[in-house]
DNA sequence: ATAGATACATCGACAGTCGATGGATCGACA
DNA sequence: TGTCGATCCATCGACTGTCGATGTATCTAT
């Protein structure tokens, strides 16, 4: 990695998953939560956004459905799951697993 | 990712320039370093270890030398160049501004 | 009119990880 | 003696995920 990625590969689904436990919200609305909550650094662009949606859907972690928008445009909202719960609990403590297990690699003499 | 992955993407060049910070060091060994450091966390299989390799050489992070091992066999060593630290530096602040930015997604109301 | 924001989605290129495979040496143990 | 496990190198093809470009459409504001 090292500058171009705006994301750390292999943790976008997580990020959706955690986005969507607040309520449901459709693909722009996902994309600006999570550009505004990480303090403008995770850039999810929509070519990463669209087919990360679509694993969320094939794997029955979330529920598409079309609405109106809060701007009156039609929008596709994407609901968790119970399973989509699960997985997004499943993904945190991996996260936080392997992230504890690059910090003791970073810093060997702070345990 | 979840359960498969024994890695997190797009770090195990930072975690492998780390582990040779701290002084030169061949491929089986550093697979050993990072297991062991990270309480047997961090796998990384062979065929990501010596890819990853090629690329420090060949973006000159490191340099490579053929000597013996602790063990007596024949060993090749990996050794940080100058712009190998850099690159180290680089990337350990990267790593740091994106966990942040995922911890600020996964933890809204602690800030 | 037209530009910018909102909203969907796909495509091909590219990079990185993984499991399998192949080779070789050495010590230990039966 | 044979063979097993550990040490050590490396490559290959399959697969997955991200990225930038592209295309469509609507709505608001200028």
């Amino acid at each position: 990695m090292a500058q171009q990625p705006a994301l750390l590969p292999g943790t976008l689904d997580l990020l959706i998953l955690k986005t969507l436990a607040s309520g449901p919200l459709h693909g722009y609305g996902i994309a600006q939560y999570l550009l505004e909550t990480s303090g403008k650094v995770l850039e999810v662009g929509e070519g990463s956004l669209y087919p990360a949606l679509q694993r969320l859907l094939v794997n029955e972690w979330a529920q598409a459905e079309w609405k109106q928008s809060d701007t009156g445009r039609r929008a596709r909202f994407y609901k968790l799951t119970p399973a989509g719960r699960k997985r997004l609990k499943a993904e945190e403590q991996d996260f936080e697993r392997m992230i504890g297990a690059i910090r003791l690699v970073l810093r060997p003499r702070e345990v």
